[in-house]
DNA sequence: GCGACAG
DNA sequence: ATCTTGTCGC
């Protein structure tokens, strides 16, 4: 059995933190999209930050008073940039042109806040030492798994496929969405749609060797991208494969459908830059119990006439026909 | 203006 | 990821 009834993921309320933490900012000053970011416990949440205050749920908070880095008032969700302007003129903030000037004299930090994505990275490097990076074992079947978004719900497919990429059957699970796109959180976002996917193909009786995930394995700045994750906690063999790259450096200038060459993150092979078509990339990384080798190998064994493997291509499709049901 | 972080 | 018809490029 694979053992996921009952395991389950914590997922944190994060917008419900970042809320909080606009309203902490004081009339009469400002902080920066990057300050936000750094409250919540990553610096690299900052496009988040911008995208949900431009977005419905900051209405009521004082996003007014949250402006770029350099000072740029930036853009105002609820109005123009001058009404932005406007509003910090008359909390006496000083702006000049489309400037707060100067930012230093405005600057607002001291923020209180648990620093939520500081826990989750804590979780992630503990969890990460449990990866076992080993050959994977011998494949007959072959599993595939992909979500697609519709208003707040989250649809997994997981499609099983015999070795050669003949599909045999699937399986389609809805959650609510809990978690925004992050980069390199992408495991609170998606694994909990992939944890309810897989059981119920195991309440179905569909069960694979190997567990294929459009993301990544140890490709990642902690080596726990959401396929080792996954593998991890349920103990299955899962390949990462991304369709763009997300960390490492690989010259993929010249290559040949086939051809692979290593994505090296400080100083380690993480992954697997694999040319699967005329002008497509994939970016594959062992999971759990699998390695480079055997996971290149793998997907290379099951692309056909599609740049994505077949499973993979299957659960995209799948998961979004299914999405656009809902 | 350029570079640019999975989904 | 999502919004979306035909269209330009490798
Ligand atoms: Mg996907």
């Amino acid at each position: 059995m694979v053992g996921v009834v009952g395991i389950e993921l914590h997922v944190p309320d994060i917008e419900r933190e970042l809320a909080e933490l606009v309203r902490q900012i004081p009339r009469g000053r400002v902080t920066t999209y990057r300050a936000l970011a750094e409250a919540l416990g990553d610096p690299g949440a900052a496009r988040f930050v911008g995208e949900w205050l431009m977005g419905p749920g900051a209405e009521g908070l004082p996003v007014h008073r949250v402006v770029h880095a350099s000072g740029d008032v930036g853009r105002f969700a609820f109005g123009t940039w001058e009404e932005k302007a406007n509003l910090l003129s008359a909390e006496g903030v000083q702006v000049v042109g489309r400037r707060v000037s100067p930012l230093p004299r405005y600057f607002f930090w001291d923020f209180k806040g648990s620093r939520p994505l500081a826990a989750l990275r804590a979780e992630q490097e503990e969890l990460s030492r449990k990866a076992i990076i080993s050959p994977l074992p011998p494949v007959e079947r072959v599993a595939g798994l992909d979500v697609a978004y519709r208003d707040g719900v989250a649809v997994a497919a997981l499609v099983l496929c015999e070795k050669d990429g003949e599909a045999l059957d699937f399986v389609t699970a809805e959650v609510p969405v809990r978690f925004p796109y992050i980069p390199t959180y992408l495991t609170w976002r998606e694994l909990p749609c992939y944890l309810a996917a897989i059981r119920k193909a195991e309440e179905a009786g569909l069960r694979a060797d190997v567990y294929l995930v459009d993301g990544n394995g140890i490709l990642h700045p902690r080596r726990i991208g959401i396929a080792t994750h996954l593998g991890v906690i349920l103990d299955l063999p899962t390949v990462g494969v991304a369709k763009r790259r997300l960390c490492g450096e690989v010259n993929t200038e010249g290559m040949v459908v086939g051809e692979w060459r290593p994505v090296v993150l400080e100083g380690d092979t993480v992954g697997a830059a694999v040319r699967t078509g005329r002008n497509r990339t994939l970016f594959v990384s062992p999971g759990h119990r699998a390695d480079l080798e055997s996971s290149v190998e793998l997907t290379l064994s099951l692309v056909r006439e599609h740049p994505l493997p077949e499973p993979l291509r299957w659960a995209h499709e799948l998961a979004g026909e299914a999405a656009s049901l809902f």
